[in-house]
RNA sequence: GUGGUAGUAGCUCAAUUGGCAGAGCAUCGGGUUGUGGUCCCGACGGUUGUGGGUUCAAGUCCCAUCUACCACCCCA
């Protein structure tokens, strides 16, 4: 008989294990907090949907839909995608729930995995978490600005240093023209361009302004800026974006090479970058987002302006780790029951829950087991407390109380328990 | 999708030129029939990621493949 194969994850996948869960929880809490405190409501929206959401909001040129998606035929035969961002699942729910009727702007929060099929490196996995706020229904530019406040609250308030990088890409039409524009500067240099950016003059210009090869860098510097094209109305939202931010005393860098990839950003867009990230190189930005006001109008509802963000919780989680951010593993129990005996245990069994019925937190074993080695048990817990139940005790009806700081133990009757745990623990 | 580095016990890692697969931690047992933290002794644990090849002999060399990591690409 051969050994049977052992699984593991599939690629990108991971566990996050129960070590880690502190962590997690103090990222997911300190998220979710502030988003009530800005008053965001929860939403959940399905992992999976039409796979056409993602194709049309996205948009088909990009690299999430060409060629990032985890999508299939369900047994209908109908094409599901699994999520790949939120923003997409969270305007549909929007516009289905008809939740233009409710009072305006709407904030929405969600936090969840999300998929995307890439090559694994550090911080990009297949399955990975955001965190992710939208504000949906207020054109102005405090919303763009309250959006860029509550990322920077959050990552502050995890003990993260970082500068958001801002840019404006104009309204769809301001967009369109200054398109044109940028490819015919790059048209009569065509054959100086490299290959990535000879496709992406066909088929996303805007990303050719982010290359890093050294020609295209040195090209870049002469091509025309987007903020000189700007619209009137996209210049002043975007004047007016930065204002607030200068009176909310936020950190930011204006960054002409922040252009986002997905088609459905418009005016301000941003990303957020650990300080002490070189061009936020090593485990790429933090989070991202901007202002999205076509896409309610592609998903089949009314025009409606929107902004938000998400945060990448694996990202953030790194970059505590990398500042060896500490999370106290909690203390679980203050109490331990060691028996010993099948009396004894089945004894064990309701004292416990009589206990816990006291919310008192105790715990005790279920292995098979020697005295000494439940009591090491309970020095691994770290428990104040432990009770010792033997056939001794069963047969007189009493227990030991043993402290174990000190080491003393003291036998009581088993009526008067609770009154001695209260002595010892809630003085 | 492209290029590079790596993979040995649950974890961290040894293994000389190709020559008997090892240690620490963890787990379990004993020293102590019912007493923890320190200590001592012992046991368990491996098809060296997987599959082929070269060789008298492969953890070590070659090929393929999987996975992780790094750099592109892209993004949170």
């Amino acid at each position: 008989m051969s050994k049977k194969r052992a699984f593991q994850t599939i690629r990108g996948m991971r566990d996050v294990l129960p070590q880690d869960m502190p962590l997690w929880k103090f990222v997911i809490d300190t998220c979710e907090n502030a988003a009530c405190a800005y008053g965001y409501s929860r939403i959940e929206t399905p992992l999976l949907e039409e796979s056409g959401l993602f194709v049309r909001s996205v948009g088909e040129d990009t690299d999430i839909v060409k060629k990032e998606m985890f999508t299939f035929q369900d047994h209908g035969g109908d094409s599901v995608t699994m999520r790949p961002e939120f923003t997409a699942s969270i305007m549909r729910a929007y516009i289905e729930h008809g939740m233009m009727n409710q009072p305006k702007p709407v904030k929405l929060f969600e936090t969840g995995a999300c998929f995307r099929y890439e090559r694994p490196q550090s911080g990009r996995f297949r399955q990975f978490h955001q965190f992710t706020a939208e504000i949906i229904g207020s054109q102005e530019a405090a919303a763009d600005a309250e959006s860029i406040g509550l990322s920077y609250a959050v990552l502050k308030e995890l003990g993260l240093e970082v500068v958001i990088q801002v840019n404006s890409i104009g309204t769809f039409e301001s967009r369109r023209a200054y398109v044109k524009q940028l490819k015919s500067f790059y048209q009569p240099k065509m054959r100086y361009l490299c290959k990535d950016c000879l496709a992406r003059i066909k088929s996303n210009p805007l990303r050719m302004l982010d290359c890093k090869k050294k020609k295209c860098v040195e090209m870049m510097l002469e091509a025309p800026q987007i903020i000189d094209h700007l619209d009137e109305e996209s210049k002043n939202h975007f004047v007016k974006v930065l204002e607030y931010l200068d009176a909310f005393d936020l950190p930011y860098a204006l960054n002409p090479q922040i252009v986002r990839g997905l088609d459905y950003y418009s005016k301000t867009v941003f990303e957020i970058w650990a300080k002490d990230d070189e061009g936020a190189a090593r485990t790429g930005a933090l989070g991202g987002g901007g202002r999205y006001d076509g896409l309610a109008d592609i998903l089949g509802g009314c025009e409606t302006p929107a902004c938000g963000f998400a945060l990448g919780l694996e990202r953030v989680i790194a970059k505590l780790k990398e500042k060896n951010v500490q999370t106290q593993e909690e203390q679980k129990f203050d109490i331990f029951l060691a028996h010993l005996g099948e009396e004894a245990c089945k004894r064990a069994f309701l004292i416990v829950e009589g206990l816990r019925a006291k919310k008192y937190r105790i715990t005790y074993n279920l292995c098979k087991a020697s005295l000494k080695h439940q009591l090491e048990l309970a020095n691994k817990f770290g428990v104040r407390i432990t009770l010792i139940l033997g056939e001794k005790e069963v047969s007189d009806h009493s227990i030991l109380i043993k402290e174990m700081d000190i080491g003393a133990q003291e036998s009581v009757p088993l009526p008067k328990l609770e009154r001695e745990l209260e002595k010892r623990l809630r003085a």
